[in-house]
Parts: C-alpha cells; structure tokens; sequence
DNA sequence: AGACTCTTGTGAACTAATGCACAAGGTGTC
DNA sequence: GACACCTTGTGCATTAGTTCACAAGAGTCT
C-alpha cells in the first residue's frame, strides 16, 4: 500500500527531524532503528513516525525496525536533498552575516554564493567568502548561479521591494525574516519566520502561568 | 460569549501578526479597523480573524468594525506583552551576536541583558552592549537579572548542557536554535526554530515541483 | 420610521492531524 | 514445526483547526 502520493504538510515539515535523528547512526554500518527510538532522536511519539513513514512506503520491517541506511536514502529521496538549492542572502545586517555564514546551510546542500545589500560600503566587499552585490544585481545573481531560494533579511521597510526583484528574477521560493507580510504570485513559497513573534508566543505562556501561579 | 477561557494554540501563534499589522494605525488616531483589512495586514484571511478575536472577547462594533487603538490594546493584554521578559543569549557565534543585536526584541520587550560563551577570549567582553559571560555564570545571571527566557544558540553538541543548566538556574522557557532535540522537565517550554530544516522544506516543494514541471 | 448597507460573531460543515489499539507479519528458540 | 516475542502498518476514534454562510446588530440616508 506504498503510496507515493500527496505527504501531508505536517508530515513534509517532519522528514528533516527524522533525517536529523539518522545522523546518530554511522554511515555504512548496517544498523536497525525502531519507530520508538527514531521518535526520541527526532523529539515526537512513535505513531507519528511510523504514520509519516508509512506515506513514504512501506519501508520497515515487522518485528525488526527500519534499516537506518536504507531509510536514510528513502527520506532524503523524498524531500529531494540530493539536490543541491543555491541561496542568495538579501540584506547583510547582523542577521544576514549570520546566516551567509552559517555552516548548516552548505552543509545540508543549501550554499549560500551570493548576498546584496543596498549599503555602498558593503557593496563590492566580500564577507566570509560571500560576495555582496548591490540589490539591483539580484537578476544577474540569480540567473549566474541558478539560484533557487531567496533568504529575506533586510528590514522591514526594504522587504517587499525585495521579494518583488527575487520574484522578477524567477525565484519561487522565499525565506523571510523580515517582520512584515509579503505577497507575492500563488506560484511563490514564502516561509516566515518572525523571531520576535516566537518570543512573543512564550511570553504568551510566561505569562498565562504567572498569573495562574504565583505572584 | 466573550469568553477569557482557554485560547487555541493557532490563535496563540497569530495573535502577535495581528498586533504587528495594528501597527500600521498611528497611536492616539482614531480609526477602526475591519477583519477584513486586518486579515490583510497580517497576512491571513477574515474569517480567521474574527475567529480568532472572538477568542478574547467580544471587541468590534458589527457594521464598522474594531477600534484599533482599543484592539491593540486587548491584544497586548491577552499576550501580556505589557510585561518585559529579560533574555540571556547563550552561545555568541554568528548568530548568538545578530540575536543580541537584534532590536527588534528589545523593541517588543524582550532586552537581551547577558550573553555566555564558552570562548575564553569572548568571556569579559562586552559585545554589541551586551556582556559575554562564561557558562557557569548562567544561574548568577538568571538570578541577578530576572531572566525569563533563555536563547540557545550554541553548536548543537553543546545545546542540551546549555538547557539543563538554564533549567537547573530557574528558567522555563527556552528558544532553541541548535539542530537537536532537548528534553528538558514538561514544565519547561521549549520552542525550536531549526534553519536548515526550514530550508530542506523549501527544497521538497522546489523538488516536488521540478519533477511535475519542466526538465 | 423604515429601508438599506455594512461588518461582526458564531453555529455548523468540513478538513487536517493526532493518538490508540491491534492484526499482520517477521525473527528467534526449543 | 510450534510457540513466544517484537515491531510495523493501519483502520478508527478523537481532537484541533479552518472555512462557510448567515442571522444579529449598528450605522446611514431619505
């Protein structure tokens, strides 16, 4: 009943965890992993994994568990990650400086082979390896490296404008850190990820349990 | 049916896009606001808008709309966004030192008050305002500042020591960068923001699409 | 006052996601 | 070969979240 039909989101958004959680096992080694331990490395219940795997195919074994190589290879078929996505970082503050430097990116196929930013001093300059381009090279940059996903970290002000030049430029796939909404085409992915909104949800339930609790 | 019981969790997630779109309205201006219009401005639709509000209570007038300044107002109050959260940022490599700097938390009443590091040239230092401190200092810290939060972004192997030392200092909410898994007690918050995996889900719908479409 | 327009608040239908519980199927032992 | 023991895969119940659609007010205009 190997379905290699549609994955459910929740599901898509688990695949990199459990692939996270393989890492535990050595390459090359033949090694056996349970839904049960899968489920601890990847930080979720063993039914989900064996409910998300099972989208997948039909690829454990009963009475046994998985094959950690095997289903290492079938994962990183699914989400595509023997493709490597190059990355243009737009806006190099302190954020985007940590993000064009980020080691997890390259390392999990996401280079990062350009960045802009409208600062003249900036422009031209190259930091950690990464060459900054003025924004209105963005096209160039794109088609040079076929670059595949935009990375958004300029301020908020500056954030639409950009989205509209990686748009313009044929991008379909956006990361924004940028505080704002952005539209785009339906044909477009925007993941937003508002840092001061993550906080703002654990103060949510600071203090829902100060209040509950004590003074 | 104004109902100050429990709020969904999705409500929860949304509630600060609403108070950022209301940033839009000038303080002291009075003007209202409709679901429709909100929804835009936060970038979701209507109907989700009045759900969600109808959670806090019954605040819009029906055939004008909200208030802006009086749904800012309850929105910030449900949130408790009127209470200041002190932040200590541990691990200060690229991206501990953009979130130290990041003034879009001190801006929403998260200060970043202390920072640590295990690097003994980083220990003393005083970075971006922020002073870096070594890891042992955390329960001082924790204590001497009130922290209420605590940012984890060191290398991963060193996240799950980082946790249990800011558990053991009193804190119970924990934002994570690190790419593992923390187990922390169930009191303890822990909300995990993984870069690469936002990535390597951008990458499955760029794949998804690539093999449906062209060559 | 009555008619008309507007927008909220909310039941109700629908969709997605989660978790349970167990049969199915595999391994190992005597 | 029979039996005991594992762990997967999955049907089903449950819970959570979304969307629709419309009655219930509130304002406006004549």
């Amino acid at each position: 009943m190997a379905s290699p039909g549609r994955i459910p989101e929740a599901t898509v958004a688990r695949l990199p965890l459990y692939l996270r959680g393989l890492d535990a096992f050595p390459v090359g080694v033949t090694a056996t992993v349970s839904s049960d331990e899968l489920a601890d490395l990847a930080g979720v219940n063993a039914a989900k994994v064996r409910k998300d795997l099972s989208h997948l195919g039909t690829y454990g074994t009963r009475g046994v568990g998985y094959d950690a190589t095997f289903l290492r290879f079938q994962i990183s078929l699914a989400l595509g990650v023997a493709n490597v996505w190059p990355v243009v970082v737009c806006g190099m503050g302190n954020l985007g400086r940590a993000l064009a430097n980020h080691t997890g990116f390259t390392d999990r196929g996401f280079p990062v082979v350009a960045a802009t930013d409208s600062d003249p001093d900036k422009i031209g300059t190259i930091v950690d390896g990464v060459p900054v381009h003025a924004p209105s090279q963005l096209g160039d940059i794109v088609r040079r490296f076929d670059v595949a996903i935009g990375v958004i970290s300029t301020p908020a002000g500056a954030a639409q404008g950009t989205a509209d030049a990686l748009v313009a430029a044929g991008v379909t796939s956006i990361m924004s850190f940028a505080p704002t909404v952005l539209s785009a085409p339906d044909e477009v992915e925007i993941r937003s990820v508002d840092l001061a909104t993550e906080l703002q949800i654990l103060g949510f339930h600071l203090h829902r349990s100060r209040i509950a609790g004590d003074s």
